[in-house]
RNA sequence: GCCCCGGUGGUGGAAUUGGUAGACACGCAGGACUUAAAAUCCUGUGACCCGCAACGGUCGUAACGGUUCAACUCCGUUCCGGGGCACCA
């Protein structure tokens, strides 16, 4: 009875479907356990042996979970919204949700294959509108709630209309430091019109729509987020990104900038995905200090920059302000005004891909002076592109032997340098040290830097001049795109007033549409439709990481139509207890999925406020590409014959000198013309080709299967010595154009669901990335047969029975197991 | 440039409050079975040395140095690989 793995495996898949015994309950007395994979995004290349990793890790492990006892939710869905399949209706004109759908079937063949224990009662699909009511539901959550800063929680936007009633905004700063009005008393709340009172309101709601600077893409025909620009290029496609003023919705997701870091304590992550949260989130603790200005205009008086290291204070010998910043036309000397605009206008003319790879030392001095508040010292006030006008104040005082490009800055323009650290200033770098001891430091000579830093901080705050400051790089995320294939936004505007649609109205199913081309002035193929445009409804839709922000939540009660999670269900299930998936969602999904939960946390729709207990991330399996060499002789040579030579001899005619006798008998069996010709007219064209890693086995080519891509009399084969054809290899990333892709289906029929899996875990830990190699497979499945006949016999069939275990062999068995 | 993680046989990897390095598995080699091959089974398998053999010896965890009776493990320096960030003051 040999292992016959086709007939074992459709029988038990068979089975587990009948007996439906991967269903999961809501209520069980048993203690519950959450596995989840990230979701995939349905793309029409199907499955390669990449993706299933990490879902072959986390079904081996609810498994796992589920014999020890535990009540095991896991599920899958897909997130089914997204550009690629839009890109896709406009190139092929098939409507998103119909090739969606046919991904979505592939999809589902193919992981049914692999034998995975999934509870499929529970699948979601982020684009269908029993999913997405609820995504856009919480958008309203998040659209009429503020993040009151004194209880650190979002709360409902009414609370906030109640407190400027009865007392102005004294206690609700505004986060929005760039608006008109940033404060006013409750009379004056009163007093404003309906739209002003909406657009102050708007101002603090977590789900917001502002004018602002956006990438925008043009390719792509749509706003990117700042994870999705990488080096100023579209991550999808690669695409330039220019900077453009649009009217966006965004999440206020810099008001969880500390609750985000600090949950990260709380999580079990790896060090290195903590750390991308942590950098891109950004915090930085420093002062912001206010420096007097003396100008010819001195129409402004005083200069406010932030800065980490108030200790060096005597050490600032110029100032510099963001070339963005209005400021500067107040301060600018006569004299200094032409070469100032000239420098602006430079500036404009440089998109952010080139600031970004050439950071050339540009800048221009304005002709006016900052004074330094504890020496009196007149400083030079510069603009410069290397300041940002987005973070912090835009300005910054620098002190060029403590940083290096304030040195390069300095050293650049000739300006003298203070020298506030002795000996551990060289004179040829800044020298970042905090823990030199000051000199030239007026009042805080000769304390340790790092010391000194809260001395000054307190003194300039008891001076008045400043204030204690944390900063964050992180900016609130954009949260609109001008495209069709996303969850409509739940917003009517009525007189230029966006106001949330009733729940009742939810959900606000997507229209069908002839065309996916951009409606006018940037606006998306919504805004092509008459009747959308005539109810005024939001033209925008929402970005994918909408619906991936939550959809954990869903797999708890997914077919709820009361709400999206019964709050009974979600206290059950509480936190994803392990979770798997890449790390390229380190700072995108991971982050905005985490700030949902705590919204919703806040506003006590669930009653855990990080979603994710413990993250796995699989690394990625990069291809393993095979390649046959093709000669050409480009003068006087063959006219329609190919010659592929095997690695050996191809490196031998890279080194044409080298090249062996033996060879320029092959050269001559195929190719016309003497070995000497070809040595000195090098007129020989050598192309390494990808072959399909499917025909090759390690690196020896499959001859047969090779000659039949091409016609066989046009095909000719220079060989090792023992007539096999060597192919070169590399690895590079899994693709069909590489024709390095391996399709798990291929390896299922061959082998079976257990070899295919059991082999992607023996490839290597599930976190390295590694190269996929079919080669060992083989060794897996002799493994397995082995395991089959410790029980079955080819001969004898059955070789166990139900007799006791003597003490032997208990002993044999657990040894075996250890 | 800065930050993080890692480096053990042909391969995946065992072994760390410092105590027999290489468990287990794959691969490979030799043998058995077979007309032959595949499959299967048995044996061997870090490198080197001595010996008919049993036994034994030397070296060996990226490299070099240090601490220690004892180092894959701790410390220092360097090299290599992977990942992240990159004007955030």
């Amino acid at each position: 009875m040999e292992y016959d793995f086709r007939k074992i495996e459709k029988e038990w898949q068979k089975k587990w479907k009948e007996s439906n015994v991967y269903k999961v309950s809501n209520d069980s007395p048993k203690p519950k356990y959450y596995v989840l994979d990230m979701f995939p995004y349905p793309s029409g290349a199907g499955l390669h042996v990449g993706h299933p990793l990490g879902y072959i890790a986390s079904d081996i492990y609810a498994r796992y979970k589920r014999l020890k006892g535990f009540n095991v939710l896991h599920p899958m869905g897909y997130d089914a919204f997204g550009l690629p399949a839009e890109q896709y209706a406009i190139d092929h004109g098939i409507h998103p949700a119909v090739s969606t759908d046919a991904n979505i079937k592939t999809f589902r063949k193919q992981l049914d294959n692999i034998g995975f224990c999934f509870d499929w009662d529970r699948e979601v699909r982020t684009s269908d509108p029993k999913y997405y009511k609820w995504t856009q539901w919480i958008f309203l959550q998040l659209f009429n709630s503020f993040y009151n800063r004194s209880t650190n929680k979002a709360e409902n936007i009414s609370i906030l209309m109640v407190a400027f009633e009865k007392e102005g905004n004294v206690k609700y700063t505004m986060p929005n430091a760039q608006f008109s009005i940033t404060s006013f008393s409750a009379a004056e709340w009163r007093g404003f019109d309906e739209k002003t009172k909406q657009d102050i309101l708007m101002q603090y709601r977590l789900a917001y729509c502002g004018i602002g600077e956006v990438n925008w893409c043009e390719a792509l025909g749509t706003v990117l987020a700042n994870d999705e620009v990488i080096n100023g290029v579209s991550e999808r496609g690669g695409y330039p990104v220019v900077k453009k003023k649009l009217r966006q919705w965004y999440l206020r997701i810099t008001e969880y900038a500390d609750r985000l870091l600090e949950g990260l304590e709380r999580v079990d992550f790896s060090e290195a995905m903590k750390e991308m949260q942590s950098n891109w989130i950004g915090k930085s603790s420093g002062a912001e200090m206010d420096f007097e200005v003396k100008s010819e205009k001195s129409k402004v008086k005083i200069l406010r920059v932030y800065t980490t290291r108030p200790d060096t204070i005597f050490g600032v010998d110029f100032m510099v302000i963001a070339p963005e910043l209005d400021i500067i036309h107040d301060i600018e000397s006569a004299e200094q005004a032409n070469a100032v605009e000239e420098y602006i206008t430079y500036v404009k003319s440089r998109s952010d891909r080139e600031r970004q790879a050439e950071k050339k030392i540009t800048g221009v001095f304005t002709g006016a002076y900052a004074i330094n508040p504890f020496d009196g010292r007149e400083i030079p006030i510069w603009i410069s592109e290397y300041v940002l006008a987005g973070y912090g104040t835009g300005a910054i005082m620098a002190v060029p032997c403590g940083d290096d490009r304030d040195f390069k800055f300095a050293k650049h323009f000739n300006i003298p340098i203070t020298n506030i650290i002795g000996k551990h200033f060289n004179g040829e770098d800044a020298n970042p040290t905090k823990d030199a001891v000051l000199e030239n430091s007026g009042f805080i000579n000769g304390m340790v830097m790092k010391d000194a830093i809260e001395v000054v901080i307190n003194k300039i705050e008891e001076l008045g001049i400043g204030v204690r400051k944390i900063n964050y790089r992180m900016r609130d995320a954009a949260f609109s795109r001008q495209r069709y294939w996303g969850e409509p936004f739940p917003i009517q505007w009525k007189n230029g007033t966006a106001y949330s649609l009733d729940e009742k109205e939810l959900p606000l199913e997507l229209p069908h549409v002839e065309s996916y081309k951009p409606g006018p002035d940037g606006e998306g193929p919504l805004a092509n439709i008459p009747e959308w445009v005539a109810k005024e409804l939001e033209t925008n839709t929402m970005p994918g990481y909408a619906g991936s922000s939550w959809y954990f939540l869903r797999y708890m009660d997914p077919l709820n139509d009361k709400t999206f999670c019964d709050r009974k269900v979600s206290d059950y299930w509480n936190q994803v207890d392990l979770y798997i998936g890449g790390t390229e969602h380190a700072v995108g999904h991971l982050l905005y999925s985490r700030m949902w939960t705590k919204a919703l946390y806040d506003l006590g729709h669930i009653g855990h406020d990080e979603p994710y207990k413990k993250l796995v991330n699989q690394g990625m399996i990069t291809g393993s590409s095979r390649f046959v060499y093709r000669v050409f002789l480009t003068a006087g040579g063959i006219k329609k014959g190919q010659v592929f030579v095997s690695k050996n001899h191809y490196e031998n005619l890279l080194l044409l000198k080298d090249l062996p006798i033996e060879f320029a008998n092959y050269i001559n069996k195929y190719i016309p013309g003497k070995y000497t010709e070809l040595r000195e007219n090098s007129e020989v064209n050598i192309t390494p080709l990808h072959v399909d890693v499917n025909i090759v086995d390690g690196v020896l080519l499959d001859i047969e299967a090779f000659k039949t891509k091409f016609p066989e009399d046009q095909v000719h084969f220079i060989l090792e010595d023992e007539g096999t054809y060597i192919c070169g290899s590399e690895v590079e990333k899994m693709s069909k154009s590489k024709f390095n892709t391996v399709n798990p289906d291929d390896l299922v029929a061959k082998y079976g669901a257990d070899t295919f899996r059991m082999y992607e875990m023996f490839l290597g830990p599930v976190e390295q990335s590694k190269p996929w190699d079919t080669k060992g497979i083989e060794g897996v499945h002799r493994f397995l047969k082995k395991l089959w006949r410790l029980f079955y016999d080819d001969i004898k069939g059955k070789v166990w029975n139900e007799e006791k275990a003597t003490e032997a062999e208990w002993k044999v068995l657990h040894r075996t197991i250890k």
